[in-house]
DNA sequence: TTCGGACTTAACGATTTTTTAACTGTTGCA
DNA sequence: TGCAACAGTTAAAAAATCGTTAAGTCCGAA
């Protein structure tokens, strides 16, 4: 079985684009273009996930939300919003909404389809158990031995991304793209100086390189 | 691990459309626009199976099928050709291409997708379970007795190629031309080097050699 | 504004991978 | 047998790639 995403926007161009991505990974995928009915669709699809973008005509993605939360068959059920900037502010009903996420638009493909890994992967073992190294989206902290591990943004990307498929290398080129993006320039050196910041924290057993490849986390 | 089908097609909408039916269906997708494009990712992405369509701006399909071909590593790469009547005659250029499977345009998804899957034989796994030696291009590991053993890059290119062939002899211009590219020039002896190294982290006997012919994988 | 952490760069060192080159076997055949 | 063509082996050089360190820059919080 795999997992189910319940994706609410009231744009169809971005309900494909994201359906695309998210089938590609091997996702169910449901959808809906408006709170109410998004609100009938996760009653009877049951997600693991839904993808909630807060800017909708009618019912906005909140109360959609506190709908959903009203529903005891979906108290596991994991909301993200998906949020343009400027409505920072705005996180603070989020969350006190149910949310478990935030996601920024416009919307990064990658970015979004590493959170979505990341949210599910949580879900799929809630503690975290199991492996040795946790990464807490929400918190934005990555938990070792049981002690927590303060980890700056770039860090943590990387982290997060190699993380999310243990085992699974990944060359530069996708590292750049993923974590620093397609139009930013940075010179070589700097992943190697992530990663030996990573290994530090994480211990060096963690993160494998592989030479003239990429590299690649192990648990 | 699943069938790799190269999509090539000049419009965008055609490679969207076919692409997510093909992933929906669990295979992994590979896009190219134009003939060049697509000789080269295909030399990289090693697929399985090509959806070539035929009529492209630049070099066509017929073309590109022909230098694909030249690529010893595509030996086994199926060839199916996208096409609209009206060009039936050209059929037979395409067999003489090297065409496995003509399918009409416009596309019915359905006829494609059963076509497809009667080309690759769905159930049948890619992934080569039950050989001596396996490999793993996503974790870039070659597995041998339940053994993980380390490659770098040259090395494992090497026996990906000879390995996606048992028993096909390949000479060494054919690996040359695989594993360097045709630009690079390197001595003789080089490749004798890294056989060696393969045998001995494999083993003597799964790499044999012709002598005047050259170099084959056995279980 | 000042401070400190985050991020990046650049220089250099270290390591691994790849290639070369010299030498050694092997095979087939005149 | 002895030659010629080809392949195997080895060590070491060369090239590629990565790791480490010590700055420098930037930016946000106090």
């Amino acid at each position: 079985m795999s997992y189910r995403i319940l994706l609410v926007d009231d744009e169809p161009d971005i309900i494909e684009f994201i359906s695309y991505n998210l089938i590609k990974e091997g996702f169910e995928v449901g959808h809906a273009t408006n709170g109410a009915d998004a609100v009938a669709k996760a009653a009877q699809f049951l997600p693991h996930l839904v993808l909630l973008d807060v800017m909708m005509p009618g019912m906005d993605g909140y109360r959609a939300c506190r709908l959903m939360r009203e529903n005891p068959a979906l108290d596991q059920t994991l909301v993200a919003f998906l949020t343009a900037r400027g409505e920072d502010e705005s996180q603070i009903e989020g969350f006190e909404a149910g949310a478990d996420d935030y996601i920024p638009k416009p919307i990064k493909i990658k970015v979004l389809m590493s959170r979505v890994r990341a949210l599910l992967k949580r879900g799929e073992d809630p503690s975290g158990e199991g492996r040795a190294v946790q990464i807490d989206r929400t918190r934005h902290t990555v938990a070792k031995d049981g002690q927590e591990i303060a980890m700056p943004r770039k860090e943590f990307n990387l982290l997060e991304l190699l993380h999310a498929q243990p085992g699974r290398v990944f060359s530069r080129e996708e590292i750049f793209s993923s974590v620093w993006g397609d139009d930013v320039v940075v010179g070589d050196r700097t992943i190697d100086v992530h990663i030996r910041k990573l290994r530090e924290k994480i211990g060096e057993r963690h993160i494998v390189t592989i030479k003239g490849v990429g590299y690649k986390y192990e648990d």
